[in-house]
DNA sequence: TTCGTCGTCGTAAGCGCTTACATCGCGTTG
DNA sequence: CAACGCGATGTAAGCGCTTACGACGACGAA
């Protein structure tokens, strides 16, 4: 336990240097008011010389505690998860908690992954695209905390979301009602994500409100690169669609760019709108339609309501909505 | 040791209701090859009956290893960083080490937090514009290797960053050379970020060559919000410049944008280029010129280099540099 | 038959912290 | 002046893993 074998210093390095016990040197760390003011300095300076890092590991293994929380994202594109990162960030440091990621796409292990990153944090947040299995769900519900991300699927675990189907709905019926639209085409799977599929049934609910038959959904990923095909496909036949309800932004941005390099006029012959209001969509011409979400409010409330979590166990799970708020601009038909 | 007291299975309960050692539990997770195949079925179905996920901190702790990376940047606006986490996180999974994010904005306990930080991780990563004290530098960099991402100040710490005078140069002469102006104008404040001051550096130099004298640079962040700002700057007293070039995408799209609102012929009377090759930059009208920087490459190559340097630890430290490549769009006055 | 050898598994010693509890001086108080 | 209380510190028992080492059979070779 006597000086350090050549290697980074340790607890003991600095007890024994500074003359006290390790007792004394954790308790100069974590709790300064409980040791003699003149054993502090020494200690702190002991600590400052050899440059002593507590271990993280056996610091967590000792207070049973990782001080860390999961979150697990598909991937990073576009700043709805870069959003949701931050906000969860803030929260979870205001708690003392660090976050570690873990971006599932183009992995094929996710479920391992998932359980291993369940043994090193103490509560894990899920966003509802992530592709894990039910077993590794339930096994990792069993262990600590999860909530899950745009995705009220599931009842029994604990959800957050964006308000999706009365946005939706709204939007529609914006197209229908104030610039006269009847035939309107929805892009997105529905299948593919919850959100898609709660913004085609707003999508829906607007059309039967006004007495429309609402077309089926125009399959689409969330990527750009579905807008070419997408846009040939409203093209072909003389274009028999006077709007279009994409998914999201990047699916709306890149149709619509197609349409207009195709002479189309957006919005005069056709509304184009999106979903999530990111950066391009304030500066393309005509500017877009959308609908804002509130992400790093969202991070943030999910990263508090985690701590909450984990410091009362027992609590019936809770759905969380978030409200969005609809963005008019000119590929709609507004001025 | 018997019977767990109520609380989440450890490796012990495993053991005991197999029938065999807490170690034959640990190889037949670890090394599954050494441990007879009965014995094996026997503890995974005790495994998977149980629930049981190994506390990672113990194992860290046995093995002093925490199998995860630390990843500090500023913030997570724009694509940049998020691509470079993407690209990182990639290249550490590949090592089996996840990566925890840290977020110093708004911040103010930066130092604590890395020095944390730094014990909960196995290497660490800086992006340069984070404001660590050269004490707490030195300190992390005594426990754990460091790698420092588009700073390429320090010699002696390695870096990585992606290639600006030069770029920033062969742009600024594409503007005097191919497009004939005179009177150009850098958007950014060079002592803000070791980037930023080498873009302006090419700046400068292309106006060396062709025998110009250089603009002073107009003082601006990162951030969208100075575009209005900058945009009246360069419109009072009848826009003396026929040229910008902005540290990045944000700026250039937001100047752009304002100038064109104020009735300016962008690029007719003026072209704007920016850095970085946002989505935005490929849909605004004029499409956007600026440089692509690979950016999700850059991040995996950094992990991939800090996996190399936590197996073999000695090495000289290296300045990485990638290229990056000029987008010629229509704002800088390219067909 | 005896003695390696090898495959399989248990024993036990850590890994570097935290913290309940015991200890030890002191200044107080009756 | 003795008993007591209290603040400051040390003692030591874990926390849940990994792994070197050794024990133990079974088996093939001598």
């Amino acid at each position: 336990m006597v000086e350090s074998t050549g290697r980074r210093p340790t607890i003991y390095s600095v007890a024994d240097r500074a003359g006290v016990s390790i007792a004394t040197v954790s308790r100069v760390l974590r709790r300064p008011g409980e040791v003699r003011a003149s054993t502090r300095d020494r200690v702190l300076a002991v600590v400052e010389e050899l440059g002593y890092v507590p271990d993280g590991a056996a610091r967590s293994l000792a207070v049973k505690s990782h001080e860390a929380h999961g979150l697990v994202l598909p991937e990073l594109r576009g700043p709805y998860y870069a959003d949701l990162l931050t906000g969860y960030e803030q929260g979870a440091a205001e708690g003392g908690a660090s976050v570690v990621v873990l971006l599932t796409h183009g992995k094929d292990d996710v479920d391992l992954l998932v359980r291993r990153l369940a043994g090193r944090v103490d509560g894990m947040v899920l966003m509802g695209a992530v592709p894990v299995s039910p077993g590794t769900l339930a096994a990792v519900r069993a262990k600590l905390p999860v909530l899950v991300l745009a995705d009220r699927h599931q009842v029994s675990v604990e959800s957050f979301s964006t308000e999706n189907v009365r946005s939706a709905e709204q939007l529609t019926r914006h197209l229908i009602d104030v610039h006269g639209r009847r035939s309107l085409r929805f892009v997105g799977s529905p299948e593919f994500a919850d959100d898609v599929r709660e913004r085609y049934a707003g999508f829906v609910a607007a059309h039967e409100a006004a007495g429309l038959v609402p077309a089926e959904p125009v399959p689409a990923t969330f990527r750009e690169d579905d807008g070419p095909r997408v846009a040939s496909l409203l093209l072909e036949g003389g274009l028999g669609s006077d709007g279009v309800v994409c998914a999201n932004d990047e699916l709306a941005l890149s149709v619509m760019q197609r349409l207009l390099a195709a002479g189309v006029d957006v919005p005069g012959r056709i509304s184009v709108t999106g979903w999530d209001d990111v950066m391009a969509a304030r500066y393309v011409t005509p500017g877009l339609t959308t609908v804002s979400q509130p992400v790093r409010e969202l991070g943030r409330e999910v990263a508090v309501r985690m701590r909450a979590l984990l410091e009362d166990r027992h609590s019936a799970p809770e759905q969380h909505v978030l409200p969005t708020r609809l963005v008019l601009r000119q590929s709609c038909g507004c001025a």
